[in-house]
DNA sequence: TTGACAAGTGACCTGTCAGTCATTAGTATA
DNA sequence: TATACTAATGACTGACAGGTCACTTGTCAA
């Protein structure tokens, strides 16, 4: 298990310095300074290998920001929470930024390009979520078009310091496009994508995980922790989900034990959207 | 020289649907109904094809662009023109709009990676030059964010009619980019771009052309050309660049003559840059 | 009809890749 | 020490890539 971590950072390294296609197993393996043979020991395939990153820092981004924009209380605060750690991720994963910029190619594997949608497909609707709390009393036709603006943003600005070593100020970033996406919000007046539009663009999002399958990732991640709290946590969330007994507070509680280890994350986030929390 | 503009367009179909390193040169070949062979009598390599692609529609776009910029009149229309013109361009290029926005990665020929950069540069000086003029009246602290947002609106909304099949109003789009960044121009107080931060990010363009690079171009250019007046206009213009008689007046005349040409927008924006007209 | 020459062909060359598997090294138990 | 087992190795395979070149075809004028 400590190999597969191993593998999965060293061939982050690479791939974000010359691309996925362009570094091959060898160099990878030579990296790690293990054998070819050990790399297919802990990966069925390479492509098997970009997908587990993906799904690892996706995974992460997406359930931080479903956490933030679900439980920041202060509208106030929401937006700059928001744009704060999405570029937080950005700036401390930057390997893997650069990567998912790169690597938007159709060209690879279909099952990885639909992944990644998946992902950016989650991520527009609590961006939208976010919108429609944050500005409902502005004229709701605009909405899509805040949705977009606002992951231009996130995109142009995350170039400047991805590709340029540039020292990053998030604070007086992050404000700059909170006044921004304000604005924005407050005078439009000629939006661009209408609610048809969108309907031709969101093709239906995959379905929400199913019990079962919750169960199944649950019980995988337990056997990983060590921490007792967080282990017990787990247990007890895995008793309820098969004998449901505990009050949604008792839930909400174990959650929060368990969603700052960078291993619950996901779990944590499945679980709060199972309970609708 | 037909044989070298059907391999660049069969190939320009395949590279945008699979991308271009996955797209082999046999693949090529059988989609034009050519040999392999036949392949390497047009371009020296696969290499040479894509920079071929890369020179012929960003020369185009680079040009088109820089003549709106710097010769339309109204200050009204000026960024709604700009927009259009954009967006006209990667509409009818479709194809190859999604090999720029597919082919960002660095893992791609150093060489090729520095001239899309270039092109991307001239392009930035552009918008620039556009920015400084409408909103000179306001803080100039925040034209460097300006355009990256402008940047920002042209990728977003490209992806929209790029990536899905969208019947595109124009018309409506500029517009409300028109909208969306004169909001940002009147009314943003809290820039993040400075003028410090830019200077790091900017590396030295590349020089401009000589008088003798223009030349060779031109004296090239000469024998594609058949139409007599846009051949004669040609020459009259070698003939004062070798030896300076012509007013400005003139030469401008017969820059307009030629710029409607596709293969004469080049050379004409060397010119006009080299009259700095 | 011939011969000269450009245009075009595709089998072949060399190199690289992802992925395999017979073998070996390491380790823990009896 | 012997045995049983897993972890690890790296030479090897087959597929396919870009690029070459000896050869064929087509088209002229003489």
């Amino acid at each position: 298990m400590a190999k597969k971590q191993l593998i999965m950072e060293k061939a982050l390294e690479l791939f974000a310095k010359q691309g996925f296609e362009a570094t091959s197993v060898q160099q990878i393996t030579d990296h790690c300074g293990i054998s070819k043979g050990a790399f297919y020991l802990s990966f069925k395939s390479k492509d098997e290998l970009i997908s587990a990153l993906i799904d690892h820092f996706m995974m992460q981004i997406t359930s931080d920001i479903d956490y933030i924009v679900k439980n920041t209380v202060s509208d106030e605060k929401l937006l700059y929470a928001f744009y704060y750690k999405i570029f937080e991720n950005f700036n401390d994963h930057s390997d893997f930024a650069k990567i998912l910029i790169n690597e938007q190619t159709q060209s690879m594997n279909a099952e990885l390009f639909s992944k990644i949608r998946h992902y950016d497909q989650l991520m527009e609707k609590n961006i939208l979520l976010m919108v429609e709390r944050l500005y409902s009393h502005v004229d709701r036709s605009i909405k899509y078009d805040l949705v977009y603006c606002i992951k231009g943003f996130m995109s142009m600005y995350s170039h400047l310091f991805l590709f340029f070593n540039i020292p990053l100020d998030l604070d007086v970033l992050c404000h700059s496009l909170v006044e921004k996406t304000n604005l924005l919000a407050k005078h439009t007046t000629l939006p661009f994508i209408s609610e048809e539009l969108m309907r031709i663009i969101e093709q239906p999002c995959q379905e929400e995980a199913t019990k079962e399958q919750i169960l199944e990732i649950l019980t995988q991640k337990l056997e990983d922790i060590e921490e007792p709290i967080e282990k017990e946590s787990l247990l007890l969330l895995k008793q309820d989900l098969l004998n449901p007994a505990f009050s949604p507070a008792i839930v909400k509680g174990l959650l929060e034990n368990i969603r700052h280890n960078p291993h619950c994350k996901w779990i944590s986030f499945l679980l709060r959207r199972y309970y609708k929390l």
